[in-house]
DNA sequence: GAAATAGTGTCTTTAAGACAGTATGTG
DNA sequence: CACATACTGTCTTAAAGACACTATTTC
């Protein structure tokens, strides 16, 4: 009846599929890296294992594996925080993929990057386990969203030297992050369940790398509709305790 | 001296890598597709091919090819572009990474996505050549930055059947557009050298989805530093022509 | 001169920033 | 009571929205 072609994909495409070479194109090792951020007294940091293999033998790395055979992308970043970190059950969301021809020397690899925000207690328990994982602190050498790599040192404030372009990597979440925050709840996923304004604002700071007027930070919160009051306050403070906030799960519009 | 690894990647590193076997772990076949996105007519449109073998055959799809041993993921969109739109010389962007074990029936497809954003005039003459692209415009069900996967309809408004889980994709791009709007120069972008300053408007509304206010719209553009005036003005429309301007490259601050 | 959009000037509303002043805990 | 931070209220400033009015072109 018609010339025009098919929206079939009928005839054919079942001898098509059964007969198809899937090593008629190059094929290339797919890595999940993850960044694993927390925000620690005034630093943002992340998770670093020691590489004990070569390539980059002794240096840091961001926690990372390679695609197995039938998991998403997700499902693999999943499985590498929870094998390489034992923390499960953490909001990922992807950041870039990464795939220079001589990123790795062994060959080449596309590196699929998540990111995932956890609360300091979590941060703390993953980086103090047996496992050979260490908590490092980025120092972004850059303002606003310029973007670029950024430098991590340990807890000492000794700098560490990264493998592959992960300096690079982690320079691209904070810039993500920054981007992020004031339009997803960012801050909240950095903090516990309860927690008071000023824990909040110090947050965002650590996040901005810059301060913010208290103030309009409080009445742009307050009227957000994001926070919701516990009626129980601070305690164990030398001052006068402020009031516990929980962020109210988007329910009722 | 020092008990610490060494932060060192020399001894036995050689060796290793002359002896690394890169079948070791799984090896996947990776593609990149590119949304090449304009503003015609109030709507936002984007390039597609139709498809000449299976799988999916006849259906409509983003311009798209696998991945070259040595070329970088932004190389290879670059290549799709010119090979199959005969574009060149625009502005790519990574959007997202798609890898559901399922999304390809032939094998498993890592699918790196990029966009590009070019003028009505370069999106036509792609449009009208004899390669077999077409372009189409997007619908988009939702509203703000709510995210979902988009329809597509031809020049005469039927719906086409898009190949593979490209409907997200589309729909991924345009969320991510509406996002970058106001702190990056997207809307410049899909105009030409001169434009008006109600063009832009329409730009943004096209984007966005939904009017804008003219008033502070004008303020925010003059006052934003990015426009510069031509000292012309429109010919040939029916009212009093406006003044033209043309994006200003961030000189001097 | 009618029609249509360009462009200017001004008023109102809203959010951000600044800051004074009061409140309430610990030591 | 000193100290430290929490919280409230008000003033100023800047940006967004609304709208009236004038300008300039084609038909």
């Amino acid at each position: 009846m018609s010339k025009k072609p098919r929206v079939s994909s009928a005839e054919g495409e079942s001898e098509f599929l059964a007969s198809y070479d899937p090593t008629r194109f190059e094929r290339f090792s797919v890595a999940v890296d993850v960044v694993l951020v927390a925000a620690l007294e005034g630093d943002l940091s992340t998770l670093l294992v020691v590489r004990d293999e070569h390539p980059y033998k002794g240096l840091h790395a961001l926690p990372g594996g390679f695609l197995k055979k039938d998991e998403t992308l997700e499902e693999a970043a999943t499985r590498v925080l929870r094998s390489k970190a034992n923390i499960a059950g953490v909001y990922l969301e992807q950041l870039y993929t990464f795939g220079e021809p001589r990123r790795d020397p062994r060959t080449r690899v596309i590196s699929v990057v998540y990111y995932a925000l956890v609360d300091e207690a979590r941060f703390r328990a993953a980086a103090t386990g047996e496992r050979p994982v260490h908590s490092a602190r980025i120092r972004v050498p850059w303002e606003g969203e310029t973007g670029g790599p950024v430098k991590v040192v340990d807890e000492k404030g000794r700098a560490l030297a990264l493998a592959f372009d992960h300096a690079d990597i982690v320079g691209m979440a904070v810039k993500r992050l920054r981007g992020k925050l004031d339009y997803a709840p960012v801050g909240f996923q950095l903090l516990g369940e309860t927690f008071t304004l000023l824990a909040l604002q110090r947050v965002h700071e650590t996040v901005l790398g810059r301060p913010v007027n208290k103030d309009s930070f409080r009445r742009r919160m307050l009227a957000s509709g994001q926070l919701e009051a516990t009626g129980r306050s601070q305690s164990g403070v030398d001052h006068r305790p402020a009031e516990l906030y929980r962020f109210a799960r988007r329910s009722a519009v």
